[in-house]
DNA sequence: GTCTGGATGTAATAATGTAACGCTACGATG
DNA sequence: CATCGTAGCGTTACATTATTACATCCAGAC
């Protein structure tokens, strides 16, 4: 795989969005962990000798990545995870373990509308799956 | 209709769960709202002269009304909406009005669990579509 | 009565998120 | 070049949301 940074600088000198070296930073944080990341872990990572990184920062910094369609938000975890697929303003949906907290992203997959109410135009979507991933469950030692 | 409080009496009586007075005035002040609600409004909103609640009151009896199935979280809001069936532990599927804050609930529908990984065993999903209802859309005076 | 477990009270604090304002660097415009 | 406007970030302060830990109360079991 090429790299996420490499996709995330392909995709927004296309889309002429600014990924600055903070905003990439971060990016870089998230993209490195496997698993979904708070804000303020990101915040505590962030170099404090280049840049005086407070709350705002790191914030203004995810708004612009999830803006960007980089990063989604986990609604349910207050945490954030970087997008595999590099696509703008994608909805996604989100497999959670619960055990060893690892998010899959379903790609190429529109969150259906179940029963839609009639006439509602849906903007977003929030889709999150919780439970427990393939992996957890072989390696579960905790059999009843 | 019957009235959610009625219900829920109902529905705990059946599974053996308690309803104590605390736990129904939280229910009664989730279902009187008729948009999603904050734990610091429903604390504020306790009588005060009677119960002495603080945080952590009102945060464990949305837990005990979500575990029961009386109300469902709105996990990208922050807020709480009373469950029109009083169905245990099934999963919500909410279309939220970003205009009005209105919630509606989907009535008889599971999730569907787009294209979901091998092997993944889902406890719980989080299902919430964000956009305009069909009410807010035909009042919009905002047309351009 | 005494014991016990669930429910609630209480204090403190953690964790998460935002508002408001100012400064600086940079590109556009004349 | 001058100046203007704006995006990005720094900075302070604060607001909102949620939990931990421990004490107390109280109904039902024995
Ligand atoms: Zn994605
Ligand atoms: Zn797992
Ligand atoms: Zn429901
Ligand atoms: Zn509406």
């Amino acid at each position: 795989m090429p790299g996420i940074l490499e996709e995330a600088d392909k995709h927004c000198a296309k889309t002429g969005v600014r990924l600055t070296p903070l905003r990439r930073r971060v990016l870089e944080l998230v993209a490195r962990a496997d698993v979904p990341v708070k804000a303020y872990d990101l915040l505590s990572q962030i170099d404090h000798t280049r840049t005086n990184a407070k709350p705002p920062t790191v914030y203004r910094a995810l708004d612009f990545l999830i803006d960007a369609g980089l990063v989604h938000r986990v609604e349910a975890l207050n945490a954030f995870v970087a997008c595999p697929q590099a696509g703008h303003g994608h909805a996604a949906v989100l497999y959670v373990c619960e055990n060893c907290t690892k998010v899959t992203e379903v790609q190429g997959t529109r969150p259906g509308q179940e029963n839609k109410p009639d006439g509602f135009e849906v903007r977003r979507s929030v889709v999150e799956h919780y439970g427990i991933c393939l992996s957890c469950l072989k390696n579960d030692t905790s059999k009843t």
